[in-house]
DNA sequence: ACCGATTTGGAAAGCGCTTTCAAAAGTAGC
DNA sequence: GCTACTTTTGAAAGCGCTTTCCAAATCGGT
């Protein structure tokens, strides 16, 4: 094989190992082909004689050629990589998330670019900066904290998917998986064991998030006819920290309550302990029920009852999303929804 | 200002807004210096009169430009990109090492690409492929389970750091944190307790992080003259659902203690919750210690008493470690040691 | 004012691919 | 066997930077 391309001593000097590292012209060499052939075979832009085919195949793996993905992104002016922005990359909830996307982005070619924004404005501004510099060819923005507009504005610049958020632009999917229906199924669970007096330990005021799972317990109580009383809704900040001060707080108001329901797992966690400092016992004295499902829910003392929703299908939705966006297809939505996982932390109220 | 560069038309075509990207090329015409000039200034790799220097900050700042870092890796031959492989990126123990190596590398102007491993040899095998073809300048493997010859053979390709192994390699670094001395630290203050019948719940047998945790644990028995017993000590696998099997199996044994090194914090859930499920209480039946103090370890129901390290510090070593590497110089170790974190789930024994 | 020693700065050649363009080869059709 | 196409393939021009090389400008000293 290898007809022996008359080599232009030019052509010699690129063949000479120098670096250990092949390139797609020593390929050529070898197998007696223009560079231009091999590209197309690499990428199956255009027909190539067979014979041709077999024998660059063979040079590419006689020589362990790997195309270099820079000089690639480069000369196609695509860097094959999305930013995906998250507020701590160590969430105990979204971890799985991360996971499902890394995942599939990472079948689809695609490398991922992971930036924690910390919550803070500026600082997720930073990042949405370091991945337009990188040239990323999309940003996946787990729970955004910047302002609409400029999600707005940044969707002009290159598709965007946001979780938990919603906004009308063009190239851009927003998953908002509303959390009203969920927070409603726990209020009403805990309606439905006679729970007539039920606390509920908000997360941060701003977070539309926070703001539907308030709303959802509000309108279980409603449909029950249950009175909302302001004293029995505390706020905390989604934290551990948060779950155990905000329940400490109720529980110094001497507001009289029979169960609580907390707007996510950690300040249910923080809010049992609480609750066993003063020597109320979960779930005799009072019911607790919990929202997102952390893995380590099932394992604490009791076993916490808490709304589930399918973190990894989110994730994978994300990635999906992502990819139609950049082959430019629309994103079908797809709806998951919340589920109740009952557990021990939860019973019958009985008078 | 701009001296008007003679403009030999194919400038003006360059400088022609196509794309709203703007190049090197475009901010050297509006300047009116040569491209040349432009990336001398950009990196500092020569002296330029200052005029120009004002001239070109000035045309940068107008025209919003920003180098394009793939152009950039291109030609330098430098990917300003390092990988880290770990086993699932939403692990609850190396989350907060993953955070700290992403604000280091990121600081020092390197993207990260995440990838898991997924605890099996082939999926990190991939990863290392994909890494590499990728031309990441450096990899961080943290807990790898590749043999050592493999990754011995890999750090002669790109410098490497290790986390929770060992090998001996140029361009390498491993951050073996050594587990006994922590473990040995749990099972003294067990002892020093009036603990004298203390079981120990295994990690994975194969893994040297667990064997180091076992040995500690026999240490300390040694050094107190307590005989060590192979029916106290039950695997694990270091998930939250292992510990809990493993405590069933332990309870089931009718082996006699009075308090427990689990060699992990999840396990130690599990094994509470079985413990819990029995009849049993924490401190006050048994005693119980874990060993990495997850974030949720002081919320639990006793907050757990369990071994301390700084897992950011071991993030920011590793990113340092690193950074030192690709710079051509040799890591300087650093150890920091294990605390114990006392809280409620362990109690003096009175006999 | 003149000469060698420094600075400064532009032209141009890459970096390793992709892609356009046009020439070479192959295929029919008559 | 020759014309008119259609396919296959190579040469060469980028992609947007960096860097080498060399000419031009500047400087110090006599």
């Amino acid at each position: 094989m290898a007809t022996g391309r008359k080599a232009k001593g030019k052509k010699a000097a690129a063949t000479s190992v120098s670096d250990g590292v092949v390139t797609l012209e020593m390929v050529a060499d070898e197998a007696g082909v223009s560079p231009s052939t091999v590209s197309r075979i690499l990428n199956g832009t255009a027909k190539v004689r067979e014979s041709k085919v077999r024998a660059v195949r063979a040079a590419i793996s006689k020589l362990q050629f790997q195309p270099n993905p820079v000089a690639r992104s480069l000369a196609r002016g695509r860097s094959m990589s999305v930013g995906v922005i998250i507020q701590t990359i160590d969430s105990p909830f979204y971890g799985e998330a991360l996971a499902a996307i890394e995942k599939g982005l990472f079948r689809a070619g695609y490398s991922v670019l992971f930036l924690s924004g910390h919550w803070r404005e500026d600082d997720e501004r930073r990042c949405v900066e370091h991945l337009l510099a990188r040239r990323v060819e999309g940003i996946i923005l787990v729970t955004s904290c910047l302002p609409d507009a400029e999600l707005v504005r940044l969707a002009k610049q290159v598709p965007i998917v946001l979780t938990g958020r919603s906004i009308e632009a063009e190239r851009s999917y927003s998953m908002d998986a509303d959390s009203t229906p969920g927070a409603r199924l726990a209020t009403e669970y805990l309606i439905g064991q006679g729970h007539r007096k039920i606390a509920f330990i908000a997360g941060p005021a701003d977070h539309p998030d926070s703001q539907q799972r308030l709303s959802g317990y509000k309108a279980a109580l409603a449909s029950a006819k249950i009175p909302y009383l302001a004293k029995l809704v505390v706020p905390g900040d989604y934290s551990d920290g948060g779950g155990h001060l905000a329940m400490n707080r109720l529980l110094d108001s001497k507001a009289e309550f029979t169960a609580v329901f907390a707007a996510n797992d950690q300040m249910a966690y923080g809010a049992m302990l609480a609750l066993h400092r003063r020597g109320l016992r979960v779930p005799q004295d009072v019911s607790i029920v919990g929202f997102d499902d952390l893995p380590t829910s099932s394992y604490i003392i009791p076993p916490l009852t808490t709304v589930h929703r399918s973190i990894n299908e989110l994730g994978e939705a994300a990635a999906e999303a992502m990819i139609d966006l950049l082959d430019g297809r629309v994103p079908v939505s797809k709806q998951s929804s919340a589920t109740l996982a009952i557990r021990e932390s939860t019973k019958p109220l009985r008078h």
